[in-house]
DNA sequence: CGCTCGTTTGAGAGGTCTCAATTTGGGTGG
DNA sequence: CCACCCAAATTGAGACCTCTCAAACGAGCG
């Protein structure tokens, strides 16, 4: 019921923990966890309240909400991002559940002493509102992205992102084209047709590889002006 | 430049600054502004940097975003909220954009003086963690019905959610219609024959005045699952 | 080698939007 | 106080996007 002690230099790194004080650290970490799920794991339900702040350490996490038994995946962390912080914060039901993606491991802190902590220690605040303000922005940009642009705008402004992010102009999918289409807001179906429709504006696709042959087309067919500000 | 002496005392009551130190809350104030805005008054634009944090002292702001001349309501926030508190923490551009819906009256805080005052105070943190979560899952909330309820549907919650916060049976829209409309992720058209065919399950509307006849009835309809927790 | 599950393709239905015309309602000025 | 005017709201018709349902295809794994 505790982190052992060899593996909290690498959690102390982290911009959550960087700055809090050496005392509120240890205390934490003597009542955390860290541990290791297989992909697709169950972390947490929606609805529930939430008993541990989550951390990323390692992985990717699935969060999704759920109605009749449909799930539309609302954010993928990855580390070293946080989950379910929100309802820590305010001991609320969560919004969403989370599974995990692929084999994972998470820091468990639990929920009452990341709130106490927070109250006493400044910096581990300063953290935490820094960490819950790019999560939601994170939301913001989604929701936007969704009432603003069309499935193959959203496509295309994905397919920037990440190949922004990998720098070059192909790369892999990090997820099933599935759970890709759901965090996009769209049917498998509608996903293939779109990856089908960014043919003729510069993307080629085979199996799990994307290739942008046609970078400034793209672009300006996604216009990213949404997706950009991060 | 700065707030008078006198109307300190309702700004200390909010729940933002209750529990801060007398000394943070005094230089806050004195370089802060309350300053009133007519209906319709830009207040922030949509990618720039956040001067300041505002908090709504009274009145109703519209939180929108812009694409192709097109508008998209993304939030309506009422006393005591605020809003642009993530892009004020991270001093990122804003995701979106902001006017008055009536009259209002605005606390703006030099957003430097929020970033500085926020890493000594951690009585403030503790108020600003607790706002920044409490808008981050009124978004995701917002996402989960965009995703999951078709446009009667997220009408029905909100008239039930209206509903209960009034705690009658009938109350009055408090803004136009196509806000409304646009708020709840759809054409004004759209909420038009929304609300006609909400009508046999309970719901009659003259004018800006909305009755619910059949509580019941509407909840069947709406399954209020996702709305109902905050 | 044959399953199984994910992906793709096809056909069709449905929800929501767009554009246009009409009606309603609120505000203003005579 | 009333008539007018403008903006908002409603109604209608049609198009478009996305979804649903079904079937075919393909890749990974026992």
């Amino acid at each position: 019921m505790s982190v052992r002690l060899a593996e909290t230099p690498l959690i102390r790194a982290l911009p959550l923990f960087k700055e809090m004080s050496e005392r509120s650290f240890a205390a934490m970490m003597d009542v955390s966890m860290l541990q290791r799920f297989p992909a697709r794991a169950d972390i947490i339900r929606e609805g529930e309240l939430p008993d541990f702040l989550h951390v990323v350490v390692e992985g990717a996490i699935d969060l999704f909400a759920t109605r009749d038994g449909e799930e539309t995946t609302i954010d993928i962390v990855y580390p070293v991002s946080t989950f379910i912080l929100a309802a820590v914060v305010r001991d609320e039901p969560q919004l969403k559940s989370a599974r995990t993606l692929v084999p994972s491991q998470l820091l468990m802190v639990p929920s009452q002493v990341v709130r106490d902590t927070f109250k006493h220690d400044a910096a581990f605040a300063h953290g935490i509102v820094a960490e819950l303000a790019a999560r939601y922005r994170s939301v913001t940009r989604v929701l936007k992205n969704d009432r603003m642009l069309s499935s193959a705008e959203r496509l295309a402004n994905w397919i920037l992102s990440s190949a922004r992010r990998s720098g070059r102009n192909e790369f892999d999918l990090p997820l099933e084209k599935r759970k890709l289409a759901s965090y996009l807001g769209m049917t498998p179906e509608s996903y293939s047709r779109g990856m089908t429709a960014l043919e003729q504006y510069g993307v080629t696709s085979h199996g799990a590889t994307i290739t942008v042959t046609d970078p400034a087309r793209l672009m300006e067919f996604a216009k990213p002006a949404l997706a950009a500000d991060d």
